[in-house]
This record gives C-alpha cells, structure tokens and sequence, in this order.
DNA sequence: ACCCCCATTTGAACGTGTTCAACTCTTGCC
DNA sequence: GGCAAGAGTTGAACACGTTCAAATGGGGGT
C-alpha cells in the first residue's frame, strides 16, 4: 500500500527485521526462563510461532542467539555506571564501581551466563570475547576500561597509560572468569574479590612508576605489547 | 586356554579392563587423527570392535574419554622435567624450563587440545581443573610448582612461600588458556611469553618480600587465602 | 550337571543442533 | 493485471551424544 521502502530510518521494520527480533526476543525470554542448556531450538521457534528452519535463517547458530543477549547486557552496564564516571575522581573507587555494577547487572543472569560464558575460553566459539565477531564488544569494554582511567587521578607511569585499558580489560575477563565459577551466595565472594583486589591494583600502579619498579613496568608492558594482542599469526 | 584369573596383579587384566583399555587407546588414537569433534562415539566403538553402549559401560561421557589422553600428558611432562629439576638451582630456569617442557609435551597435541581445552572455563565440565574430578590432576600439578619452588635458591616472604605454589599452578593455568589461543608457528607467542614472563616473575618474588612491598603482598595472599581457593560455598 | 546371579554387551531409540530442497509470499517492473 | 526474482518460510531428514531394556556369558554354589 503505502510502505515505500526506504532502505534504512524507517520505524515500520523491513519485515524481515520484526521476525528477528521476534525470534531474538523469545530466545532470551527462554533462555532467562529455563536456562540456556534446557531451551531447545524447536521450543525457541515454537513459542515465536515460526519454524526452526526460520530462527535458522536469520541466526547462524544457537550460540549467535545469545550475542544478542551479551549486547543488552553491555547496554545496561554503561548506563548503571555513567553517573558514578562523571562524579568520582578516585582511580581505585571508579575500577570498583565499575566491576560492581558489572556484577550487579549481570547478577539476575547467573547462572544462564555460566552456561554459555564457557565459550570464553573456546578459541573456535564466536562467543569468545578475542573472537573477530566480539572485537565490537571487546572494544567498547576497553573504551570502558580508559574512561575510568582518563576522569580518574591517577598518576600513572606514561609508558604504562596506554595499554592500561587493555590490561584492565584483561583483569575483567578473569574476574568474569572467577564469577563463572563463583557458587556463593549472590555471588559474594567475586565481591569480595573486587573489592579488595581494586585498591591492589592501584596501589600497584602508584609504584609502576617508582624507580625500583619502573624498569619491571617497562619490561612487562614491552613483552604485553610484543605479544600482540588478538592478532591472529 | 591356561589364562587362570588372578582378581589382580596379574599382567593379563581382568577382562573388563581390558575392553576399558581397548575402547580408551582406540579413541585417544582417532581423537589425534581426525580431532576430537570429528571424532564420534560410533566411530571410537567400530574401531575398537565394540557397540556404543559398551563404550558408555565404562565411560560416562565422551568427554570422560579425555581425561585418559590428560593424565597422559601429565605423565609425559614429569618425566619430561625430572633432570632439569634435579640439577637447575635457580627459580627462574626452574619455572622456565617446566612450562617450555610442557609446551614442547602438548605441541604435537596443539589443535585438538584447543579443542577440549574449551571446558577450563565450564564450571560444569568434568574437565574443568578446577573440578572436583580434576582435582588429582590439579594436586599433582600443583605439586610440581612446589619442588619447582623448594628445590631453589628463591628467597621468598615465607608467607607467600605457602601458598606459592597454586599461585604459581594458576600462572601455569593461564599460559595454557593463551597456548589455546595461540595461533602462532609451533605456538612460537607462548613460547615468548614464557621466556620473558618467568624472569619477571622470580625479580617479583625477591621484590615480595621488600619493605615497600611486604604490605601489598600480604594483603594479596591474604585475599587469595580469603576465597578460598576451589571450595564450593 | 544344573542354575542363578551379576558383570558385561548389545543396538534400537531418544532428543538435540543443524541442514536443505522445496514451497509461499512480496516486490518491482512491464 | 501479470510475471519473474528473490526474500522469507517450512518441516522432514541428518548426524551426533546419550540412554536403556533386553540379551549374553561365565563362575560359584548345590
């Protein structure tokens, strides 16, 4: 009728975009529901009203799915901690009010994280966050990482300043790691963790530039860059 | 014809360890032949001349087959390491020379362990090394850091001398998680890495027990002690 | 010799993620 | 309106890991 097909901006999704959200959103639902191990794909295109050849057609696999979910979690993540980024100077109270509220949003998730955060650690996965499909998240998780580097006071040997985030970055993932396997109530024991490791690292950090330590410092971050990072060869 | 059944002892099995031993060589041969996806139960079973359900008579799972091939590996690294770790005096030739041992150990393995080595990060995989299946795996490894660490001349806070040794086994646990990702000729990076982390490492322990730095090392044992390493709770 | 018990073995069947040839519907063009 | 082309959709079929009720077999007690 009157659906011109303006190839983007357009409210009135190009039809096949509404299915995949339909999809994506009743996967999630699921997924939150009963767990990501006990949510077929014929219950996912089932509940969505399409067929499991559809919810194929629009995603690769199960595991891509989830992407969606990974991104909405970054959403939420950056939009708890914006207020704390623009008011707190202190570098150690601004690394631990990241991870917490990192904790906090992904609190609900738990045990459904757990069960695909495994792919973590699998080089093949797209899931894995040093995959080419996760380098969007991984970068944005980084920029996370300078922003509480850059508003903070930090003093911070210069050499050591720029990769930082990306080191940052790195003690995250092995936080979400510990997490993983974090049976504690409410998952208190990576709150402790956090906790008590942020005012480490800062410490760490004021000594990175101290004259017994520089020369370490420099030679860590020289092997951390040598190694290059998610290059693949 | 004159096979009498010793109940043990005897070279010639008892029969039903003999299958165990047929199914688990058989599958172990084709998991290094074709890789450990390609590889299925059925096929495991038909080489091994049994049906699939006799595999699972012995294995609970597909995975539980590989556990077969790590302790292997573990064999082969302490055999591997033994001269080294009863001449060498200092710590970072030690340390250096057990983790270049098990890299040169696992190069030949290098694809298909990337491929099972995926379940480190699943807390629910019975291949996980922090599970309770893998804890005689995990002690043993643990185990080596420490005559690792005793057979030097290290001088160490003897507070972190304590709990050194699963520190250093979580070092080891992440060289291993990057060995996975490594794509690199002959795993070449990890190699690097290795050679220029160890140093570091031993220049950090003499720095541990400083004056500067005694504070910030206590506090970091005692935070790691306060988790508590793989208990459940 | 007989029989019973239980370790061992079988293979068909189940539930899963994934694929694919075929079908239906929409869209743009005459 | 009619028509070709391609986007969208279908569900049966495949390969896999896993389960299980039933068959087999050998060894010890009588």
């Amino acid at each position: 009728m009157c659906r011109v097909d303006q190839p983007a901006t357009t409210p009135s999704a190009p039809k096949g975009e509404q299915t995949r959200a339909l999809i994506l959103e009743t996967a999630l639902r699921l997924f939150q529901e009963n767990g990501y191990d006990r949510t077929t794909m014929r219950a996912i295109a089932k509940d969505a009203g399409v067929s499991v050849g559809n919810a194929y057609y629009y995603f690769e696999s199960k595991e891509h799915l989830v992407q969606g979910f990974y991104d909405r979690m970054v959403a939420l993540h950056r939009e708890a901690v914006a207020p704390l980024l623009a008011s707190e100077p202190k570098f150690a109270a601004r690394l631990d009010g990241v991870m917490q509220a990192w904790l906090e949003v992904s609190e609900p998730y738990h045990e459904f994280a757990a069960q695909f955060f495994k792919n973590a650690a699998d080089p093949a996965s797209p899931l894995s966050p040093f995959s080419d499909e996760s380098s969007p998240a991984r970068d944005a998780g980084i920029g996370l990482m300078r922003s509480v580097l850059l508003g903070s006071t930090a003093k911070v040997d210069p050499e050591l300043r720029e990769d930082l985030p990306e080191l940052l970055w790195l003690y995250q993932m092995a936080v979400v790691l510990f997490w993983v396997h974090d049976k504690s109530e409410k998952a208190a024991k990576t709150g402790m963790l956090v906790r008590r490791s942020t005012p480490l690292i800062a410490r760490l950090l004021q000594l990175s530039a101290t004259r017994v330590f520089r020369p370490l410092t420099r030679e860590g971050v020289q092997l951390f860059r040598d190694i290059g990072w998610f290059t693949s060869k």
